[in-house]
This record gives C-alpha cells, sequence and structure tokens, in this order.
DNA sequence: CCGGCGGACTAGAGCGCTCTAGTTCAACCA
DNA sequence: TGGTTGAACTAGAGCGCTCTAGTCCGCCGG
C-alpha cells in the first residue's frame, strides 16, 4: 500500500500509547494491561505491521542467531538442516542458513553468517582446513557436524563410524558370512574410522586372514571400480560393507550387470541411510545416521557454550573442544540375506 | 578476543579518522584518499572488524536482500537455490534462504523473510493458495517458480510441461511405439499441463484412439500403483511417459519384478532428470528442467520488479503477473528403446 | 588579494527497534 | 491521612551502520 512499511511508531501513534508500549507487546514481556496489549495488536493488524528482524536484532545484546554452513547439493546436509530447524526452536534459537555451491565457497558462506553477527555456527561436514576452523572458532562458537576433526574451541558432533562396521560386520557373521570386504572411502571423511571398525570386528570374530579391503569412494562409479575389482580377483566374498549408501548402489549395479545376485550370491551393506537407500528397488541395508539426533547433539552444543556456565568468557580456548559421538543404528532391508554356502555343506543355517 | 565484536567506531579511533569516513571506505564510496583508505583497511584488518549487515541494511534504503522459500528435502528445490546463488550475484541481490520443513511450514518462512525486510519473494513449488500468493505480493514483489498459478502481481517461472510431453511423446513415436500411455500426476503442479500436452501430442501423432492415461503421482509408490493397475490391464502399452522421475522408477521397478523388461517390453519416460535419473542403474530417459535457466528468469523477474522502469510504484495491481516459460529438454538415456512388436508383426507382445 | 572551486573529511540525524530508568496512579495499609 | 507498593505506561539513550549537509583547506584565476 504505502511506500513505507508501517513502524512501531505508526502502531504506537494509532493504538495511542507510545512505541516502548508496544515493544513490550511484540516481546511478550510484561508491563502491559490485557486490553491495551490487545488494542496493540489489533492496531498492528490492521497497518499490516511486522517487527523488523534487522532492528529488533540490533537493538538487541544477543542475536540468539545460529548460522548454518551446509553443501546445498547435499541431500544429507539438507536433511540435516530439516533436523535443525526442529531442534533450535525450542531452544529459542533462530537459523541462518548459508549454502556452498560449486562457486560459493565456505569462506564466504561463513562471512556472510558473522556479517549477521551470528553467535554459533554450525558448519556441516566442512572442507575447510582445520586451522581455518581453528580461526573461526576462536571469533564465534563453532561445532562441525560429520566430520572429525581437533582444533581449539571446535566442538564436534559425528557418528560413530567404527561402531557402524562393527554392526555391519556382527550383522553378517550372524547370518553366516565369513569372507566379508569391505569397500572404504579413501581419504573421505570417516573412512579411516570405518576402515579401522571394519579390521577391529574381523579380527574379533575371528577373522582377520579373511579381512579385505578395496579401495572404493564416495559415489556409484567409486562402487563400481570396486565391484570390477572384486570380480577380478580370485574369490568374491559373500558379503561387502561398503563405504556408504551410494558407494553400494553402484557395486550392486556392477554385481548384478555381472550375474552375481544381490543378496543370493552377495550380500551389500551400505553406510548412511540416505535417501536412495530406502527406496523399493534398492532396499539397501545400511547404517543409519541420525540427522534428528545429530542436529540435537549440535544444537545442545551450541546452546551449553551460548547459555551454560555463567556468563563469563565463553567456549574461549577451552582446548580442542568435546566430541559427541553417536552410534549409527542398523537397518535391514533386502540386500542382505544367508550367504549361498549355508546351502550346501555343514554351516548352521538350512536352506529357505 | 574482547568480549564486544569492534564496530566502526574503533576502526575510526585506530585509523584515526572519523566514523563517516570508515563507512566511505567500506562501501567504496567517492570522498577518501588512497592513503587514508589504505591506512583504514589496515586498521580494520587488524581489529578483525567485519561490517555489521544488520546496521548496515537498517540505515540504508534498499536491502538488496531476495527471500527464498524452498522445501528443505526438495532435491529439485535445492538445485534450484545453488542456481539462484550464482543468478543474484551479479544483480548485486543476496539471498537470504528460509526452508520448509514437515515442522515449518511456508507461513513461518515467508514470516521470517519479510521480516527480514526482503525486497523481494522467490518461491519454490509453493503449496499456498492461490488467495495468500496475492496477499503475499501485495505486500512484496512476488515470483513463483514450478508451479502454474494466476494472482494478482504474483510472477511465475516455470517450465513448459506440456511440451515436455509432447517431447516425450514424439520421441516415443519416433522409436516405433503407437501404445504410449501417460501415468500422471494426480494433482500436483504441472499434472495438468502435462496430461494435457500428452493427450494433445497423441492427437497430433494420430494416435488419440490409444491415449490412456493411468492415475499416478509424485512418488516411487504411486509410480509403482500405476504399474499394477497396467499388469492387470488388458494390454499392456509398449511405452510409458510418467509424471516424473520418481514416479518413473517406481513405475520400473515393478514392472521389471513383474517380468517385464526396461526398455525391452516396455519403453519409460520420466520428468525432471533429478539427481536419480541420471544414476548408472537408473539410467532414465527423462526430460530436463533446468534449474540454471529457471533461476536466471526469477533473479531476471525480481530484477525488473525492483530496478526497472524508473522510480514509480512498483509492481503494483499490475493484474496477474507475467508467466515466464521454459521448454524443458530431451534427455536421452536407456530406459527408452524400440518396441518389442517392431521385430515381430501385428501381434502385441508375447506372453512372457 | 579575494572569491570560488573541488577534494578530503566530519558532524549528526536518522533507520526501527530494545531496554533502563523513570513517572503516574490506583489500591492498600497503618 | 500519608506513605508504600506495584502494575501500567513513557522518555530517551543506545545498537552500528548510512547518508546529507556541512567544514576545512589548498589552489587557481582574475
Amino acid at each position: 500500500m504505502a511506500d513505507r512499511r508501517p513502524t512501531m511508531e505508526d502502531v504506537a501513534a494509532r493504538a495511542g500509547v507510545s512505541r516502548a508500549l508496544v515493544s513490550i507487546v511484540f516481546r511478550d514481556a510484561p508491563g502491559a494491561g490485557e486490553q491495551t496489549r490487545a488494542r496493540v495488536r489489533a492496531a498492528a493488524a490492521e497497518l499490516g505491521y511486522r517487527p523488523d528482524t534487522r532492528a529488533r536484532l540490533l537493538g538487541r545484546s544477543r542475536t540468539r542467531l545460529v548460522g548454518v554452513v551446509f553443501g546445498v547439493r547435499h541431500t544429507f546436509h539438507t536433511d540435516l538442516v530439516e533436523s535443525l530447524y526442529t531442534a533450535a526452536e525450542p531452544a529459542g534459537y533462530e537459523l541462518a542458513l548459508s549454502g556452498t555451491t560449486p562457486v560459493r565457497d565456505e569462506g564466504t558462506a561463513v562471512e556472510a553468517l558473522l556479517a549477521y553477527r551470528c553467535e554459533a555456527l554450525v558448519c556441516l561436514g566442512p572442507n575447510m582446513p582445520t586451522g581455518q576452523l581453528g580461526r573461526l572458532a576462536a571469533a564465534v562458537p563453532t561445532v562441525v557436524v560429520a566430520r572429525r576433526v581437533r582444533a581449539v574451541g571446535v566442538d564436534v558432533v559425528r557418528t560413530d563410524d567404527a561402531d557402524g562396521l562393527h554392526q555391519a560386520v556382527a550383522h553378517l557373521v550372524g547370518l553366516g558370512h565369513s569372507r566379508i570386504a569391505h569397500v572404504d572411502g579413501g581419504g573421505a571423511p570417516g573412512a579411516a574410522d570405518r576402515r579401522r571398525g571394519y579390521r577391529t570386528a574381523m579380527r574379533r570374530a575371528g577373522l582377520e586372514r579373511r579381512a579385505r579391503v578395496v579401495p572404493g569412494g564416495l559415489t556409484e562409479d567409486d562402487g563400481a571400480c570396486a565391484a570390477e575389482t572384486l570380480l577380478s580377483g580370485r574369490w568374491l566374498p559373500t558379503a561387502v560393507a561398503a563405504f556408504n549408501d551410494r558407494c553400494a548402489v553402484g557395486l550392486m549395479h556392477t554385481l548384478r550387470a555381472a550375474g552375481r545376485a544381490v543378496p543370493g550370491a552377495v550380500s551389500v551393506v551400505g553406510f548412511d541411510d540416505d535417501r536412495l537407500a530406502g527406496l523399493p528397488h534398492i532396499d539397501l541395508t545400511t547404517l543409519r545416521q541420525d540427522p534428528d539426533e545429530l542436529a540435537r547433539l549440535a544444537i545442545s552444543s551450541v546452546v551449553e557454550r551460548l547459555d551454560g556456565s555463567g556468563s563469563g568468557k565463553q567456549g574461549e580456548g577451552s582446548g580442542t573442544g568435546r566430541e559427541l559421538v553417536t552410534p549409527p543404528r542398523l537397518v535391514v532391508r533386502g540386500t542382505t540375506a544367508l550367504p549361498p554356502t549355508a546351502r550346501r555343506s555343514g554351516s548352521p543355517v538350512r536352506p529357505r
């Protein structure tokens, strides 16, 4: 309507009260009578008044704003963003999103958030070097999700990768598999832990002699390559624990194309439980990284730094930050079954 | 370091100049000597000063902020967000993201954006009723992407759905198909246009007698159901144009599970070219909606409303807004092939 | 020698809120 | 009756910027 948005002043004039009173009403602060509140709200509604966040934040000492840096095209990141919204709300924080894209790097994204005076930063699987993260954390409480880093003042929230592979191996061993391979993630975040977890689990199961790690990666293509490697080897394993779901999908596709049934000839376990894994035509047994849980931990970490422990210097140089680790959950679907050998010789499980 | 972030005042003091001068330097405005600029910048760097966006926006008349409402879990939306970032930057606008989730509805998302005084809103495939969109557009220039709406003052940017189905049908006819069905999207945005496009294309190909629309939907499950319907019918079509990729994927899975080869027995075409379609194990022929193009059009629409056409009342009540339509592009992959009848004679499909 | 000009820089009034330190006034009590 | 209290409300000083309207000063032309 008008060329200027209505301000608090306008509402105050219309309701016949002072600006301060309008502020009180809109902040739900004590100090205003019921009828006055109603009158103010009515006036505001008539004018289509909407408090201006910029000014509101400026005037306030705290912004209660948590910046989130995420990869716009990572489905897991957007899942996390969703969970972060629901975790932040009850804690009384708002989210400021800043996405990274091939043309918008993390530096830019962080810079924008800092300029908005976010009180804390949540970085989802960041790629920036540890040093930079440390410098960041010196300026503002920072929590890294889904990447293992040790940097001064940086809190970390992540899934227990090693435990995930323990579960995967235990599940397969429980089905009767012994020739279980691992297609790893190379240098990807978490890959080292998963590899280690795989080895430990195999050792515990008394299968260390049969442990076999095949180079893989994060994408379907990497999985497909790993499958080629396996197929050209002396003998195929009867089960594979892949680095992640995408890798598992590529792997399965290549195996099936080569005439090896999944799970008939080879069982496959993924990791992440991303959106693909649950699709009926994929139906992948996998280890679920729970975004709700990770988001909850990330926000609680932020809240503790910000609201917790009195008023003193917050989160300053408290050594390498805390690390909150949550176990993944095994989701059994249709890509794992008894090993083919179970039908033959003296093994425990009877043929279906 | 300090418990307070440095302000312009601090920088000014350190550089021995006035606050206003610092402002000039940081806005790259004329009115400062070269050496002074350098001195100010140096002082700012030493203090780790960063201009405060909130205050900056408050003081300025324009915010140059474009609000984006998107579904956090829609991969196509996040693709668009990515493209919007790159389209907005050269136009001198910043993006403010506000996601919708199952617990954060569009109203909330829009409200937050408005409170930030965005100058325009870009809504990706919004679900809100037309009336609400109209009211929104009365307050701030609004462009809707990927949904066809006619509301006063609302600009629309969308893919030419009908044309997409023309292309799909033409492609299939070109391969020799004549029994081509369409699995539709029910009441989903774009579904009516696609259905219409299908019918028109069939008529033009002289196949109106063979046109057949099967109720579907947007998800894999919907596609699977549609496949059941088809399988239980008198005869199977040799080709199906599905509402979208996800629907196509569910459809293919069910067809294959029933022993019908894709594309051997049935060819399938999707729509969207979402992230799944290109995966090697899906390899779906589809119609690509180009996010870059849609984003470019959306931003140009915003820019025109905001910067274009002098200073007068901008975009106010100019009837139902403009509509920018861009054609999808056929991406031929592995799910379409010659019909089985091409190999034999008159009879349809042989019993499997 | 003076007026005028223009580049460099400053003072200070906003922008639309929040929030502290009041002021007012009816109710209550001794 | 006067004093106390507390709820309701207001005045006004910020918050950290932007931006208009200056001031200052060296320099040039007449």
